[in-house]
DNA sequence: ATGAAAGCGCTAACAT
DNA sequence: ATGTTAGCGCTTTCAT
């Protein structure tokens, strides 16, 4: 006789009208066990199976095409696994990279990552830490903007940790982690000094962390101990846009600057754009350093010389915040960037080690 | 004397030992009502309520600071309005806007996406997959793959539908939508045509749609119908250190080439890289053009010409195929790219539109 | 317009 | 080592 349409375990249904998905009572009954045996088998535990009873159970839930409900377990668990990350600034490519690390530092955790946007607006964000917190996310992310715990308190209610990932500093009660943004600019600030530039501008960002924020700090410290004067600050958006117009607006007010700082580098990418389109030549007439070492500024021209944000530890680091239990007063993980030589600063080739395209080269030159 | 700490209502536990969530069950006791009339006014149906009663109801909600539970919900409804969003390439900012445009075409649609990273590997995509049926996510998007769906019984069993977001062409049935890449490269070679170039190269990637690739197929459709000679082609990874590798090998071999076409943004990005430290000068000596139109490629030096992909129509498209019913054969959405001309090209500055940097310089004269 | 209650799939305490 | 079962929080049918 022939087979009914539901014969085929695996993909049991034709387009339409598939049969409802497997459950582990299904799986029970196919092998003659008790569904506490069946979960003991899922999940490895608690209690003991005999390995003749879990090879039957993991046949017959292959059989079935047997896949457990999430939700279900989440119900009677109380956790999702699940951690929630709210990004302010999405089409920044350093959130996007940093991003990308918090997906695989969460994975080793066990974790999977629930990303949204909120495009720094408030109430956008009032609503999706909302939703995040229904669906009981084990913990929160905040990245690019200091958001204020008082505002949510279901957040506070259902005591979900969270943590500020892209924080220079610590802030009382909260847990963060972040990039000593301060001494990046003092290390670049320092490189250029070597390079003997003299009249070196800060092009920072609008509403940054703390006032003034601490790239200006490091950039002004780093000048004071040069004994050199403050060259000319501009203050425009945190992306390339704000770059390209606070380099032309530096160039109009101040012709003698030999150098800039850009506090990210999206700003120092629009900044190369407003130098190259006034003919000025880069580094030999303006050097330029920023902040953050995604990889566009390595393919950029020219090249920048960064001061690396650790997105790797960074991302690890704010994973295992989450986990740590609460402390009243708050906890802050501090990383120090590293000096990336590119040639934008005015570093010759010699004074630049190896990058991923010379060794592309050099297999080039070797197989042609 | 001094509040308490737990003496805020809403957040009535303090930092450690905080109480239970208060549940549906809580809100209907305090408004002296059943807990289906609490779920009536928090779904706003599907049976009517008096408006007294449910003012009672959602004041009860606020004192406790009520969240519903999304696990519970998902459990009894069967919908978790979830989406999952697996990425091959979450390093290449063409997957990251995307990914961007899909959150906000989601988020229209009341959906939640869930984006995972599966770096090209199987293995990894493959339990990637499994956990992401098991969350019992309402659709599944994949991105910078062919994923073929027979590898996933689970997704079919569970007759959880998935669309291929990056497709250049149909896929017999499968939902897919994508930019009409071989018409995309059609009109970038015509272009470089137009500007007198003979000699136009092909920079692609390995193991794209199809073979040749639908980028491969236009360029040499252009050029066969410009009466023009096939230039070289060199096959090298889809990002910049493929392009700049590319680049390298194109220049040795072929010392004519006039204009290169780069598959898409990064490439060309490392492309120009590879030609800026040979002191060619693009346009003048060599053009270069590429497919995709990230923000990356405005902000390039010079400013990349390219045929963009319409990304928020591609998300939104990608959102609705998910809700359509199924249908045996497939479906695919087309959509066409459009040329963006920058200065890559050859272009001078009165053959191109305004851009984003040009307002703001105009803005900023005005100021000064 | 509202209430009572079954049951979604799973876990784990308590049986045996 | 394995079976039984209560109950997680919610939706919705069936009463009233």
């Amino acid at each position: 006789m022939p087979a009914a349409p539901d014969a085929d375990p695996v993909s049991p249904a034709g387009a339409s009208g598939r049969r409802p998905a497997a459950t582990r009572a299904d799986v029970a009954r196919l092998a003659g066990v008790s569904t506490a045996v069946v979960s003991y088998v899922v999940n490895d535990g608690p209690r003991p199976v005999a390995a003749a009873t879990a090879a039957r159970v993991r046949e017959a839930m292959d059989l079935l095409g047997y896949v457990p409900n999430a939700s279900a377990r989440a119900l009677r668990r109380g956790t999702t696994e699940l951690l929630g990350l709210v990004v302010a600034d999405p089409l920044n490519p350093y959130f996007t990279e940093y991003t990308a690390e918090l997906v695989k530092a969460a994975d080793r955790a066990g974790k999977r990552l629930l990303v949204v946007d909120s495009y720094h607006d408030e109430r956008i964000e009032s609503a999706l830490v909302d939703d995040l917190v229904s669906r009981q996310v084990d913990g929160l992310l905040f990245a690019g903007s200091l958001t204020r715990l008082d505002r949510y308190p279901a957040l506070r209610a259902a005591g979900i940790p969270s943590v500020l990932i892209d924080c220079p500093g610590p802030v009382p009660g909260r847990r963060t982690v972040g990039t000593d943004a301060a001494g990046a600019a003092e290390l670049l600030v320092d490189h250029l000094v070597e390079h003997g530039r003299r009249r070196i501008g800060l092009v920072v960002g609008e509403g940054g962390f703390g006032d003034p924020d601490p790239r200006e700090q490091g950039w002004r410290r780093a000048l004071r101990a040069a004994g050199l004067p403050d060259g000319p600050i501009v203050r425009v958006p945190w992306n390339a846009e704000g770059g390209y117009a606070g380099g032309s607006a530096l160039l109009a007010s101040d012709p003698d600057v030999d150098a800039v700082f850009a506090s990210n580098d999206q700003q120092g990418i629009g900044l190369l754009r407003a130098l190259h389109e006034r003919g000025v030549c880069v580094p030999e007439d303006v050097a330029v350093v920023s902040f953050d070492g995604t990889r566009e500024s390595e393919f950029c021209w020219p090249p920048l010389t960064v001061a690396r944000q650790p997105l790797q530890r960074l991302a690890r680091a704010a994973i295992e915040l989450l986990g740590e239990p609460e402390r009243g007063r708050g906890t802050h993980r501090r990383f120090a960037a590293e000096l990336v030589r590119r040639s934008s600063c005015g570093c010759t080739p010699d004074q630049i080690p190896a990058t991923r395209v010379d060794v592309i080269t050099r297999a080039h030159r070797r197989s042609a």
